[in-house]
DNA sequence: ATTAGGG
DNA sequence: CCCTAAT
């Protein structure tokens, strides 16, 4: 079993790019006061967050270090909570409005295409004490058919990817090379800090735009979950700030570790031949490539203050500095 | 056609 | 990730 992989602070802030010890695990430094934007907390408490599960990828970790890009990246932060703290059965708010729904949710990971958070069974029916509000839980029955298996499935094309496609009963999938179906755990996870923390997530969201660190990053209009019919979870607009994005995916760590490892290697430009020999089958473009060792550049070097790192193993870390100070691959 | 830099 | 001026 892995062991904590981060913390989140929803207090005020502490520094940023703590680096835990040199043990090869790929880590993800602190993300310092995502949810109030560095104003003044008197919510000092620390969540931990940690992987039930064997293999977790960095994937997973993404979505929450880079904060969000547009409105679907709630999803990915939605399933890196549920991953992490809660797994499948961990009760789920999903604020509305006024009105709070207590639900269970399956995960559908976006990469290429916009993902989405599904319903995969209704809470059985109760009330819960969140945050000193009364919550009310929607009365739903939940059918065995439509449980979550006890295993995880990862990578699109599973079989149960199959039988979902081809209009089984469940819900449709979105086509996507990835998706995570939520395992059932076997210990439920504590109750407040689940809840609380899923909240406090879609309170990522703010009326006009969302902080990073302590500055306003854009200016966007809140997104509302709701459900329809299906008790889809879905967001009012479908394209969101990114929806033109050819491709729209985020890199991951495999992706970023190669690219650092070629750059280590080869220097640093000549993008289109970079692109031609080692990324000729990828989605990213000699100018991705481009941008993306720039944004690294940038995140790693200097007196990064309140930037939300991408989750990165030390080593690259270190090349990834050494290129940018221009020193010689030696060592 | 590529790249650098701003958006 | 996109756009575009500059090369």
């Amino acid at each position: 079993m892995r062991a904590a992989a981060a913390a989140i602070e929803t207090g005020a802030s502490s520094g940023t790019g703590n680096f835990p010890a040199d043990d090869g695990e790929i880590w993800a430094p602190v993300l310092s006061d995502p949810l109030d934007g560095g104003s003044t907390s008197p919510n000092q408490e620390e969540i931990e967050v940690y992987s039930a599960y064997v293999d977790y990828d960095a994937m997973d970790f993404q979505a929450v270090f880079e904060g969000p890009q547009d409105e679907h990246d709630l999803n990915k932060l939605f399933g890196c909570a549920m991953l992490n703290s809660c797994g499948a059965r961990c009760p789920t708010y999903i604020k509305e409005a006024n009105f709070t729904h207590e639900i269970e949710c399956e995960l559908y990971s976006p990469t290429s295409d916009h993902g989405m958070i599904q319903t995969l069974a209704p809470a059985s029916p109760e009330t819960k004490e969140m945050k000193g509000r009364r919550i009310p839980a929607p009365a739903m029955v939940l059918s065995e058919k439509e449980e979550a298996p006890a295993t995880m499935a990862l990578g699109g094309g599973g079989e149960e990817d199959k039988k979902r496609k081809q209009g089984g009963k469940g819900h449709p999938l979105p086509s996507h090379r990835r998706s995570m179906r939520l395992a059932l755990t076997a210990t439920r996870p504590e109750e407040g800090a689940c809840a609380n923390f899923i909240v406090d997530l879609l309170d990522y969201l703010p009326k006009s735009g969302w902080r990073h660190g302590s500055r306003m990053r854009s200016t966007r209009k809140r997104a509302i979950w709701s459900l329809n019919t299906e008790k889809t979870l879905l967001l009012p607009n479908h394209l969101g700030k990114y929806g033109h994005r050819k491709n729209n995916d985020h890199w991951t760590y495999e992706e970023m570790k190669k690219l650092v490892d070629v750059l280590y290697i080869s220097g640093v430009g000549n993008w289109t031949k970079l692109k031609n020999e080692n990324f000729s089958t990828s989605v990213r473009t000699a100018m991705h490539l481009k941008d993306k060792w720039r944004n690294l550049k940038k995140a790693y070097t200097g007196n990064a203050k309140k930037r939300i790192l991408p989750a990165l193993d030390k080593d690259s870390v270190k090349k990834i500095q050494k290129l940018a100070s221009k020193m010689k691959p030696h060592l």
